[in-house]
DNA sequence: GTCGTTGCAAAGCGTTTGCAGCCTA
DNA sequence: TAGGCTGCAAACGCTTTGCAACGAC
């Protein structure tokens, strides 16, 4: 049975705040004002657990370490400014793109990745 | 200057020769049946400044190590099959996805990558 | 009081680096 | 022959795990 943690609740506090995808370093720093002395690893165990929840939803790009955001904010996808590093969430989508696969191929999910300037770097 | 190895041909040749994306141990197993006694370091190496040569791309999947492929194949995307796993090169693409970013945001590249079943396990 | 959770430190694991010897040009 | 390249092993950084203490229920 799963016990409720001031930890815990200070983790899922600072990513419903968030206003883009956290790293973990992010979210520690975030997590440790409500929460002091909040150790890494328990950063580590809640986060796995709240994906394998489906709750949270990682976020990976290229070059930069893993984020986490929660699930449930619809589809959307994800923006990373060159400069400032900086990943912003995109909420709109493009329609079927079942048709770019080769024949024989099913389409369960897609994700799509942007890159570029973001308005105060441009 | 920049000299001419066997290792480095071999991690070459199976990079040629691949049909998809090669992950560092794909690559390292196939590299040594044409130079014996190949070390891990030594194709990190080669792949870490073919990638900043530009001749080689990485290619990075979550939940996948990080995959590599020839540049110059022409703009393309990505799928991987749920269940075996396996990275296939999808030469499609679709028009101008700029019109998703909000106003003052500038595009510069894009990755697409999609996720289902391959024909073999569909 | 039970037992899930935490923080610390150690262990894992993939990647990078230092170095002596090798081999290309 | 000079010096870039290689293989080995050590170092590194991020993530996971073992364990005793803590605290939610």
């Amino acid at each position: 049975m799963q016990r409720q943690t001031n930890q815990r609740a200070a983790i899922e506090d600072c990513l419903h705040a968030a206003p883009h995808p956290m790293s973990l370093d992010e979210l520690l720093q975030a997590a440790r004002s409500q929460a002091p002395g909040l150790g890494i690893a328990t950063v580590y165990r809640n986060l796995k657990r709240m994906v394998e929840e489906g709750a949270v939803v990682p976020v990976v790009l290229p070059e930069e370490p893993a984020r986490y955001e929660l699930a449930g904010k619809g589809h959307h996808h994800h923006f990373r400014c060159r400069l400032c590093h900086k990943v912003y969430d995109i909420p709109a989508c493009i329609g079927d793109l079942g048709h770019l696969l080769p024949e024989g191929f099913r389409l369960e999910a897609h994700e799509i990745l942007l890159f570029g300037l973001c308005r105060a770097c441009a």
